[in-house]
DNA sequence: TTATTTTGTTTGTCTTACCTAACATCGGCA
DNA sequence: TGCCGATGTTAGGTAAGACAAACAAAATAA
């Protein structure tokens, strides 16, 4: 592993896409990685050249491709952040699934690891946490139809949630 | 307005810095940005036309710089997202403040309208919901230390909550 | 008002990442 | 086994956005 870290948004996509189709088919495929990515194949090649050089992915013409080691650690770590965030925008901001998706994907290459993993941590202590919790998160949803908290139902909510606890 | 509302990041920023420096300063000064983002005043010069062409700032060889009405109002929207994602990832993910900032100027790009509405929607419930409020940001730090929700914590806490809320 | 420094612009080049179109190779089937 | 469609590669081109260095204008100082 070298020192400079700093890897392109195109190559964190790159890496992230081939993770999944060789999670899906043993082995990527230029056509599948275009296909995936919205581009030619042409452009793939070119990249796959990078990518090897970099010594992400194991790449001859025309054979197999596969990450190596080190490409395949920076596409785990990828995809674990776009999970992470996919489900935060998906479970607790309530974004529609596929948008949830999409915006997981341009999120992933601006957090960091240490960022996401507070997020992790965030969304944990909310499943965890007695006083949050999925009732809480429902307020939530129903606060944000009001877009206030009615004093009212806060007694009753607390009340729920300490029953609920005990 | 056009039709095509996709901006770069590159000009996103561009729009961003010149509000701030707008609003310092009344104009801003080619030199300014170009000390904002790190790139070298020819680069500015080559953008600020682009700019000027879209039809968002006010520009003339060697004159005043300033937002017209629909580039200030893009401006805008990215300075509240960026206001808001800092907000999140200080506030509630503490994060530390230089690198909360450097961050939501990455995920300002990332997250559209709709979405920062949501995130917004969230902290304010946060700080509203008497379930959650600034003792229970607390409780998250000290359940990241110990990475586990204490049973006998968790019932003191749900009592000083509802003692709290009377 | 002239001389000097600061600021802004121009020009030509570079890199990244894409495209198209032509060409090469592979793999299955007649 | 040899041909054909699918897949992969090459070559040349484009666009965005940056740089350096030379040049032009403006602002400041003398």
């Amino acid at each position: 592993m070298h020192i400079e870290n700093e890897l392109s948004e195109s190559i964190e996509d790159y890496l992230e896409i081939i993770l999944d189709l060789q999670n899906a088919h043993k082995v990527a495929r230029s056509k599948d990685i275009a296909e995936r990515m919205n581009i030619t194949r042409g452009s793939v090649t070119g990249m796959l050249k990078n990518l090897s050089q970099k010594g992400l992915i194991n790449y001859e013409p025309y054979g197999y491709i596969t990450l190596t080691p080190d490409g395949e650690k920076i596409a785990r770590e990828i995809m674990r952040r776009h999970t992470v965030i996919k489900d935060f925008l998906f479970r607790i901001l309530q974004i529609e699934d596929g948008k949830a998706d999409a915006t997981a994907c341009r999120m992933e290459h601006a957090m960091d690891k240490a960022t996401v993993n507070m997020l992790v941590n965030f969304i944990d202590f909310i499943d965890k946490c007695p006083r949050a919790g999925a009732d809480w998160i429902q307020e939530f949803i129903s606060f944000c139809s009001t877009n206030n908290a009615d004093e009212k139902k806060c007694m009753r909510c607390i009340e729920r949630c300490v029953e609920q606890y005990k």
